[in-house]
DNA sequence: TTTCCACTCCCCAAAAATAGCGGGGGATCC
DNA sequence: GGATCCCCCGCTATTTTTGGGGAGTGGAAA
């Protein structure tokens, strides 16, 4: 049972998207996984509004250009879909009465991407989002059999997509910041769950000033403008958790 | 090749992973898994700062009431580690110079949780985050090979172990968590951003008193009491990003 | 040992946020 | 066609937060 590297094999291509190190590479194995797998179309991206974050896939050029121009972003099912579950989702078990929805449907099967699909959502760190999905052209039984056989690798792929994705994306900087003391992060904690200032001091057992102080060098710390900036600074970057 | 439902090998133990239906069968599954890796302890637990939240694993009792009488999920390594990653992460790789988290460590060890350990975090909808931690006594380099060994299995038992617990916990349903209109969406994120109201409302070219009028309505939507605590909340449920 | 830093406390004036009242136009869904 | 929601604007008043000072303790590091 030889293990071949550069092989197309299930276990190498794994391993090759373990061990990818450009955005080129990835473009490649999802290529790669589309045969692998005998799908139309795979493709990995990010979701946010911005609309001009990281993405790889084989989907037709001229469909993602339609796509983001017609801002399709909003009305996808798919979209909406994934980012109120946890769970992979089938694209027939979602909801697809709307008007919009409808003819977003229309115009995706007539670009080609598939009756069927399949998406998984990804969630990073920072409010980072992002999808891989999968689809084809087949019938529902076929879909199903496949989907079934293959979920718990693709929920691995769509995993390390994710991971290589945030180590190649640029722009992802850990942002060095200084640590905040024990007492700045009960204060800034505190604030972040609604209590006052008045309410946060006495929790604490300190007077109020003195939480101001803390506050006053947690916003130094974190270079934040105001009290909301410095909450909102220390739960992005992870310091305080509510 | 039998596939035995109620066995204890591994792909008996991830078929009644995908179909638990109680969390007394998640708990004993988490003990099966233990004994299947040969580690001292697994655990899947939530992480907020209400404590009362989701959990399950084999931590000694008094461990676990321990952490969260001192608030130790706040000085916590792998907990802040964690956070702010997408991948899993080895216990011995994160920053255990400060000197809470020396005690803490020294604590965690006499409680005998071990020397080693591996945390997957694992990120949900609204903002939920959740851990997936096994930890052991043993050496650097057998942890090491065991983690490699295991990886892509550990990352799929977390997974189902989110899936099942979302799809269980009760807790989900009481907080929608309300849509916030677009509006609502950039005046928290320029709150959030440091952006005093009136450079908000002049960012966003609409008078002051509009702009109150989004934050108050974003404030009652997400059941905040302030200014501050509605982009907290914003922020940890993943409806605004900075 | 001295020099940091975290921690604690206090005053005051100015700025910001909150709370309440009122008004109107437009879209969409039932 | 009415209900509901989002989008915009005006006013006044009160409370809270902020930013600028200054001052003392203890412990840890250099």
């Amino acid at each position: 049972m030889g293990y071949v590297e550069q092989g197309t094999g299930r276990d190498a291509l794994f391993g090759r998207l373990e061990t990818a190190e450009t955005p080129e590479e990835l473009q490649q194995l999802i290529e790669l996984l589309r045969d692998h797998y005998s799908v139309d179309h795979i493709v990995y991206h990010w979701v946010n509004s911005n609309g001009d974050q990281y993405g790889c896939g084989t989907y037709p050029k001229a469909w993602v250009s339609r796509y983001l121009e017609r801002g399709y972003l909003r009305i996808d099912p798919v979209v909406q879909g994934c980012y109120q579950r946890f769970h992979p989702v089938d694209w027939k078990r979602l909801d697809w009465s709307g008007k919009a929805a409808r003819n977003f449907q229309r115009d995706a099967v007539e670009h080609g991407i598939g009756n069927q699909g399949y998406s998984i959502p990804i969630r990073g760190p920072n409010g980072q989002f992002a999808m891989f999905s999968l689809s084809s052209n087949c019938s529902d039984e076929d879909w199903d059999t496949f989907t079934e056989e293959h979920r718990r690798d693709l929920i691995l792929v769509a995993h390390y997509f994710n991971q290589k994705a945030l180590e190649l994306e640029p722009g992802r900087k850990p942002e060095p910041s200084q640590a905040l003391s024990p007492r700045e992060v009960e204060a800034l904690t505190l604030l972040g769950v609604g209590y006052s200032r008045a309410q946060a001091a006495e929790t604490l057992s300190i007077s109020e000033h003195t939480l101001r102080v803390y506050i006053e060098s947690a916003r130094f710390k974190l270079g934040a403008m105001n009290t909301t900036h410095a909450v909102a600074r220390a739960l992005s970057r992870g310091l305080i958790v509510i």
